[in-house]
DNA sequence: AAATTTCTTGCAGAAACTGCAAGATCGCTT
DNA sequence: AAGCGATCTTGCAGTTTCTGCAAGAAATTT
C-alpha cells in the first residue's frame, strides 16, 4: 500500500531527515548570528536541533556546511534548465532565465536567507561557498556554456561567463539580504545581468 | 645606529621569518600536490620546513593559509594604485591598470603559482581564498571604485562591478597556470577584461 | 656586556572530525 | 501483525586542528 500521495511522497522518513537538517541549519544560524563563528560549537547546535554530535556530523562534513546549507539540488536544476533553453538564446539571457527557479525558492526562504548572508557578511570564511560561488557548481555550468557556445574548453570564455555570472547572483543576493525594504531578488539580478551584457557602463551620479 | 640599508633593510630577522615562511608554504604546497589535502598534516609540514607544528600556527591561522599564502600586501597596493589612476579613466580600464604591479609579481613566481593553482584546483575547498575572492580586499576596492565613480555605497555597481573583475583575474589565473606554454598572463587579462567591456559577445566558434 | 624585544618551542587542553559497532526506526513483505 | 532488511542515530575511542601560556633562545639596542 502506497502512502496516499504519488507524486510528492517523500515518506515519513525523508520528511524526518529534512527536518532535522533545517533545524541544524537554523540552530546553527541562529547561534551564529546572536555570538559569531568561533564562539558556537558543534556540540551547542546539536543540542539545539535536539539530536547527537556525532549524528551532526552525519548530516554536514563540517560546522560550515550547517550554514552555507547543501545547494547541490538547486545547482543540478539549474543546470539542467539551463540546458533546456534554446541554443538561438544569447549566453546570458540564457543563464538569466535559467536562475529564475533558483531565484524563486531563496525568495520564498527570505527571512532565512537573510538570516544566512547576515552571518555571511559578518564571518567572510563563509561567503564563497554560497551560490555558485562552489566550483563543482561552475564547473557544470561551464560545461553546459561550452556545449551551447559551440567552443573548445581551452577557450576560456564559457569559465570567464560563468564566474562572472556568479559574481553578479552573489553581489546580487547580498544586496537583496541587506535592504529588507528593497527591491526584489529577481530584479536585482536583472538590472546585474543588464550590466554585463552592457559591459559595465559606469552609472551617473544620481 | 642604523643597521646601513636605509630603505631596504630587512634585517637578519625579518630575512628568517621570510624564509621560514616560504619554506612552511613550500613544504605545504609540495606535500598537498603530492599525497592530497587530507593526506597531510600540520606535523608532516612543520617537520619538512624544519620548524616546531606550534611555530607552524605562529605563522599561518589554519592549514590551509600555508598553501594560498598571505596577500595582504598585493592588495593593499592594489588599492593604491588603484586610486591613483586618474579619474577621468573608466573604471574598468583603471582596474586592469592597477593589476598590472600584482600580474607582475605573480609572473616572476610562476612555478610556485602553478603548484599552488595545482593544488587549489584539486582541493576546491581553497579556491575560494585566493586572489580578488578574499572578501576584505573586495570590499577595500570596491570603495575606492565607489569614491571614483561617485556613486553612494547602496547603489551595487561598485560591488558588481569589483566582483566581476575578481572573478575574470581567477579565471585568467586558473586558465594561464594550467597552460605552462600558453599565452601569458597578463594578455589573458587583458582578454577577460576585454570581453567584459564589450558585454561578454559570444565567440565565434573557431 | 646588559637589557630589551622578538621568535621559537613544548605543554596542556578545547574543539573539530572520522571509523566502527550496537541499538532504534522505518518501510516493505508475507 | 510479525518479521526482515535497510537506514538512521548514537556513543566511544582516537586523530588532527588550533589556542593560551610561559620558559628559553636569538637578535637588536643601549
Amino acid at each position: 500500500m502506497h502512502t496516499g500521495e504519488t507524486e510528492s511522497a517523500p515518506g515519513r522518513r525523508d520528511r524526518r531527515k529534512r527536518r532535522t537538517r533545517a533545524a541544524l541549519t537554523g540552530a546553527a544560524l541562529r547561534l551564529v548570528a546572536e555570538r559569531g563563528l568561533a564562539q558556537v560549537t558543534v556540540e551547542e547546535i546539536s543540542e539545539a536541533a535536539g539530536v547527537s554530535p556525532r549524528t551532526f556530523f552525519n548530516y554536514f562534513a563540517c560546522k560550515d556546511d550547517a550554514l552555507v546549507g547543501d545547494h547541490a539540488g538547486d545547482a543540478a536544476r539549474l543546470v539542467a534548465r539551463l540546458a533546456a533553453v534554446p541554443p538561438e538564446v544569447p549566453v546570458l539571457t540564457a543563464l538569466r532565465a535559467a536562475l529564475d527557479e533558483v531565484i524563486d525558492e531563496v525568495r520564498t526562504e527570505r527571512e532565512l536567507w537573510c538570516l544566512r548572508m547576515e552571518v555571511v557578511t559578518r564571518n567572510p570564511v563563509l561567503l564563497p561557498r554560497l551560490v555558485a560561488g562552489n566550483v563543482e557548481t561552475e564547473r557544470a555550468i561551464a560545461e553546459v556554456v561550452a556545449a551551447r557556445v559551440g567552443v573548445d574548453p581551452d577557450h576560456g570564455y564559457p569559465a570567464l561567463v560563468t564566474a562572472v555570472a556568479g559574481a553578479a547572483v552573489r553581489t546580487a543576493m547580498t544586496r537583496w539580504a541587506a535592504h529588507p525594504d528593497g527591491p526584489d531578488l529577481a530584479d536585482l539580478v536583472d538590472e546585474a545581468f543588464a550590466a554585463l551584457a552592457a559591459g559595465l557602463p559606469q552609472p551617473d551620479p544620481t
